[in-house]
DNA sequence: CGGCGGGTTGACCCGAATCAAAGTGCGTGG
DNA sequence: CCACGCACTTTGATTCGGGTCAACCCGCCG
């Protein structure tokens, strides 16, 4: 398992949160200048490669995670002991929010590209709410989203055919991206979020690749002909 | 589709709030009896039988419902149409949270059995933060265990082999009872719950009482040989 | 150079979907 | 009261998608 990111923190600057994309939305939107100057003295940002883990199951959850770029997916371990991926976040999202509980973190996060995150102290969270109730709200969003991905992972994910499930992973993952492109993701990590095997992904993104239904822009980014996925997503 | 049971909510009682299994947890467990007896001049309750509509997916979310007793399931539609269960709510368990952040409810729910709900207003549920910010956390922790349940629908309950999956879900049923047995879904809610079809989900139950690994006690209640169960969850 | 991780491909087989039919329990209406 | 229809379950025959096991390729790094 890839190192920890803990010792790369640094202080987050203003300069930060202004190319933060959770800047105007989210946790902090209600924030307005003078508040944000006072809080983000807690927080810090690092960067992190693929691979790298942001947090452990199991860890005391102390921080809540705001991604600003890269993609980063979210572990758990089924009782057979192989992974299973319950959730992907992006540019934006905020992820551990089960430090705002008190509790440990019950999934892993794991960063799939090139990442930076600002390190929030749950704590100061939890206390900012203690004096803006209306903040409330903005938490609600956050869990409001973690439950609406967990049911397109169980219904668009999860069932149907290993080429539905694909073409509707691809579509997913194109339209949560800005360039009309998708991340490009490794075989095994396919199969960890479908349900199949690595074997059987591969087998699909070759004949999806020779179909012309993607292609391949870099390494691990590909552009997808999302009209005939839609229609494989469908019944195919 | 079953009819609506909103017709038939009355005032809910003290004596209903006794009876209540989250009268000393979740939602208001940090409440007294004087903030209780404000509050619950808003409270609606009602019985409901099997396969009645507590609330439509789309509907605009204006309570969130505590279940008293009864068993629920929260569904979803996949784009290609099929209903696909990704929730179960139990006595205690509060459904319909999307409520609270002032949007439609994202899924369906229906009774399972015979239940009875007490209907909460969202907006006295918000105004109530507003003036107990430490209210925010009895929110979190419900949140938190959607969350618990959608990742262990992923996890367990949506990999491996028929026969693991539906051993799973005997045992997580079980887990949830009381009375050490399970309440014996119909054929094509288990396949709506663990991906797999009627037929499929018909030849296992048969297969698995023939096996003694269930009993049949009622109609809709089996007892389950929970050690070999669990052998059968792990691999097999 | 050799080893290693990730991807691709092939051969084979098994589990679950599909299509089909028959059995069972239940409520309704004749 | 019985007969009929309907919903649900069970079971069978057949098909096929995807799992399994294995070989091979390629780029990378020690």
């Amino acid at each position: 398992m890839a190192n920890r990111g803990s010792d790369v923190f640094r202080p987050t600057t203003p300069a930060d949160c202004a190319g933060c994309p959770a800047n105007h939305r989210d946790l902090f939107a209600s924030l307005d200048e003078s508040e944000r100057s006072r809080l983000i003295e807690s927080f810090r940002i690092a960067s992190m490669q693929a691979h790298e883990v942001i947090y452990h199951a199991g860890d005391p959850g102390e921080y809540v995670y705001m991604l600003h770029f890269g993609l980063v997916k979210l572990l758990r371990y089924s009782s057979s002991g192989s992974e299973r991926i319950v959730g992907l976040a992006r540019s934006g999202d905020t992820i551990g929010m089960a430090a705002l509980s008190q509790i440990p973190y019950r999934r892993t996060a794991v960063a799939m590209s090139a990442c930076r995150v600002c390190r929030v102290p749950a704590a100061v969270v939890r206390d900012y709410n203690r004096h803006h109730p209306e903040f409330l709200a903005s938490v609600l969003e956050l869990y409001q989203a973690s439950i609406e991905m967990a049911d397109t992972f169980l219904t668009e994910l999860s069932t149907g055919s290993a080429h539905q499930r694909l073409a509707r992973l691809l579509l997913f993952l194109t339209e949560k991206d800005d360039h009309g492109e998708a991340p490009l993701l490794s075989r095994e990590d396919m199969g960890a979020l479908l349900g199949i095997t690595t074997e059987t992904a591969s087998r699909l993104t070759a004949e999806f690749r020779r179909a012309a239904l993607i292609e391949v822009v870099a390494a691990d980014r590909c552009r997808c002909r999302t009209e005939a996925l839609q229609q494989i997503a469908l019944a195919g």
